[in-house]
DNA sequence: GCACTAGAATGACGAATCGTCAAAAACTGG
DNA sequence: CCAGTTTTTGACGATTCGTCATTCTAGTGC
């Protein structure tokens, strides 16, 4: 065999059959979007698309690994969402509350892949994703941390950071990950539920992140500096720019 | 009709009725231990019960609606560990921390009815559960903020704490429960999944509420209180109470 | 005791959904 | 065009859900 020519069309198989699982990706969020969870069945997701369903489950072992695979696309879309933040000047606890942000516009721009990444956190689904793809989705989620984490390493190195006793880098990207995934997470629900009715999504957001870094003592406090209006200013900034680099042309 | 004799066989009946779905929750949960999610099927809670399905189908209208019902049970567990937390002597901002330390001890305790909690969640299990019984889980949800709104105020009134601008107590309840509800949902499964292998969960959730509450400037700060002291304490006294008033006999 | 009735329990059954696999089709290099 | 390989297909079996006509039970009047 021929090293070059031999895998080239290989490549192009695999490219494809990449491609394929995108587009039905694409097509289980909208049937999620326009018929609830409870509408996507592999029945009609095979009958909304171009393939049969030995084809869709040569893709997804299960239903649930539909899911997990669901959760990394939510989780790339995320990381877009972070690194176009980060592109955002400011300084450090600026960028941290870009994060943040991102992880804010994410929860609410893509409400369906945001609860995909909630549905396959759930052991139900756990345990009936491939094993490949559980991996793949850790992957992802490393990628993620090492930003948090990065993050907060600079500020130490720029002196507006300081580690107290107990405190560890690891420790404080948890913190952070934790307070934006919670609070993401139980938004919606609760205030649907009219359980904090009364409560603005954005500025609640924001008033959590500024408890945490002025509880670390990251500067500057929120007392010394308008993050709110750093928040607006990013918002903007966002809202403009088209919706990531690598967005579908559709 | 005599109003005396008329209703108690009826209130005898619904005391039987809700015993005996006690029951099978408790069997659920069971199964659930035993052979993960994916082991739980109706079929299979039918074989193990003392029941036919159709009964079973006559308290939960979905396997679904079996879902909520265990996470109700859940936040009722919940409720019972926070007022137990409560009753803990110490200063406001300890009891602040005793309602975190019941959520993990929760968490920890109840690994089962805490994922149900999550899995009810999910938009999948909302959309086929019974009005009826959110409208249950909701209700108790409302008990549970209200506590920690009233644990709040009670520290505003002895001075702890003051409110800045921005700050309301829906909203720094909120800020609390995202943290402990992200924090605690997060760390079995990252940890799993090795993205924060090095974290030792009780001093890391620890750390999360200290942040917090020092960015409040919850008195007695964190620089002036040894709360990993409180901590231990709290645990210690907890852990020697033999868990909940409401225990079965089992 | 006995007939009667309202309401609950039963479990066999139909329906929906999942996941598989032998056969067909498409593609490969020669 | 052919033999070999890979991929796709969709009918089919298996599993699980949820229902409903029937049976049973507990209370009531006689």
């Amino acid at each position: 065999m021929s090293a070059t020519t031999a895998d080239e069309p290989l490549q192009k198989r695999q490219q494809a059959k990449l491609q394929r699982e995108q587009q039905l990706l694409l097509l289980a969020q909208q049937i999620l979007q326009q018929d609830g969870f409870a509408g996507l069945t592999m029945d009609r997701l095979t009958a909304l698309s171009s393939v049969s369903k030995g084809t869709i489950y040569n893709h997804f072992c299960s239903k649930e690994d539909l899911f997990t695979a669901l959760s990394v696309d939510s989780l790339q879309r995320q990381l877009q969402l972070f690194q176009q933040a980060l592109q955002i000047p400011g300084h450090s606890r600026e960028q941290a509350l870009a994060l943040h942000l991102a992880y804010y516009r994410f929860s609410t721009t893509e409400p369906t892949l945001f609860l995909c990444l909630l549905t396959a956190t759930t052991p139900g689904v756990v345990e009936k994703s491939s094993p490949e793809r559980l991996a793949l989705r850790q992957q992802l989620e490393f990628q993620l941390a090492a930003l948090c984490q990065q993050l907060i390493t600079q500020a130490i190195a720029l002196g507006d950071l300081q580690l107290r006793a107990g405190q560890t880098i690891d420790a404080l990207a948890f913190v952070q990950w934790a307070q934006a995934f919670g609070g993401n997470a139980l938004f919606k629900p609760t205030q649907q539920l009219g359980l904090f009715s009364q409560l603005q999504a954005q500025p609640t957001m924001l008033l959590g992140v500024n408890l945490l870094l002025d509880g670390l003592n990251w500067r500057p406090l929120s007392s010394e500096w308008d993050y709110q209006a750093s928040w607006q200013r990013m918002m903007a900034i966002l809202a403009t720019q088209q919706l990531g680099a690598a967005g579908q042309s559709n």
